[in-house]
DNA sequence: TGTGGAATGTGTGTATACATTCGCTGCAAG
DNA sequence: CTTGCAGCGAATGTATACACACATTCCACA
């Protein structure tokens, strides 16, 4: 594989698990070696987390870790509805039933899931769901600036992380959203995206808000 | 200024103004050598334009300038639909009524400049709008996501182009949203988005449809 | 003691040389 | 005549050296 290409993943896994904090200073020397490759692939790679926004330039010199704000959470989701109910209506009107019903199934098997606290598997099934609707909206537009989200959305994870009644009701709002694409129900698969994202949106800002403001008043 | 940066400025241009044909193959040693800089900042400037979509890896060696399709169109009206709308309905909810006032009483006087053939003032004003609303919305990952799809819709351009009744038209669709947007009404401003890239994608593919069947059947 | 300037050091931007891989062409064999 | 393999060549991927800019620190002078 290409050390540019390695760099990169090496990179964005590092900030999108947290080992890489917000804030961090990415300098080309450091990082080249921390990593073993040349400053040139190095380059690459940190070119491509700055268009993905997972870094930002500090005024010139040197690049750092950005960081995920309470405001930012919500304008990130403004995003995501836009994107994800469009995704849903078009999905609904060319998916192919079959993968849907498919999908629907183990939807309706996830609560056991979620029992055994098997959360990997659950995140895994919801990431092969994306992959099936960005296919079924036959739109690559619209798939590539979803995409671009993403890597965002995997950050937030951390804060609602482990919130195990949330992530039941998440997987009924889920199923809902894909029976609606199977049934080929355009409006009510975006409605549906619509409620799931708003409920989402809800529980994060209330864990966000019981974290920055901890029982003793300590910030984090 | 940086030789990157003039590199990446360069091709975007030479791309959307067609002077880069769709299907045209970028080597690093030619271009560097055209540009006049070395390979390493050519490379920086193309890993940009590949992520803003407009080049594409060719099965391994080389980058070609992508080429729009008819269905191409049609996806990009599906995403800027989704993201339009969004920032309208932000936009009337933040908006500084002063702007918009100002604006509107610019989009009324709009039609003098169309009739003396002002096509450039005209689009001068568009982006003015653009800029306005992007302001507005208050949200940044909103107005990342739409710059990034802006280039694709400049390409465009030169389908639609001179079209007078067409910007007529568009000149009175923008009026209403800016009018919508300085009355803080989101949902008008919404829908009134939706009017206006609807009748502008018709418009562009009955163009593009004529263009590409001539009167005498002899393909562009 | 404080302020200004110069020098040094760190880090980014660019160029170039080297390594590697992929594709094309030509020849031979079936 | 077609297909497959081998060798060659060119273009990409990587490393490194050099240039420049900025910031910080230290010393000198007021």
């Amino acid at each position: 594989m290409r050390a540019s290409e390695r760099a990169y993943a090496a990179l964005r896994e590092d900030i999108l698990e947290w080992r890489l904090e917000p804030g961090t200073v990415l300098g080309e020397v450091e990082q080249s070696e921390r990593l073993g490759i040349s400053r040139t692939p190095l380059r690459e790679a940190l070119a491509r987390l700055l268009s993905d926004g997972l870094v930002a330039a500090q005024g010139g010199r040197g690049l750092v870790v950005t960081t995920v704000s309470v405001n930012d959470i919500a304008q990130l989701f403004d995003l995501r509805q836009a994107l994800e109910q469009q995704i849903a209506r078009q999905a609904a009107q060319h998916r192919d039933p079959v993968v849907f019903e498919a999908l629907a199934a183990e939807f309706r098997a996830a609560p056991g899931l979620l029992e055994r606290s098997d959360h990997a598997a659950y995140y895994e099934l919801v990431a092969r769901l994306d992959a099936a609707m960005d296919a079924a909206s036959a739109n690559s537009y619209l798939v590539t600036a979803v995409r671009s989200l993403r890597p965002h959305l995997v950050r937030l994870r951390r804060i609602s992380r482990d919130n195990s009644s949330r992530l039941l009701a998440a997987a009924r709002e889920h199923l809902l959203i894909v029976e609606a694409v199977a049934a080929g129900d355009s409006e009510l698969a975006a409605s549906a995206t619509h409620v799931h994202l708003h409920q989402s949106l809800t529980s994060i800002l209330a864990t966000a808000q019981m974290l920055s403001t901890p029982p003793e008043g300590i910030p984090a």
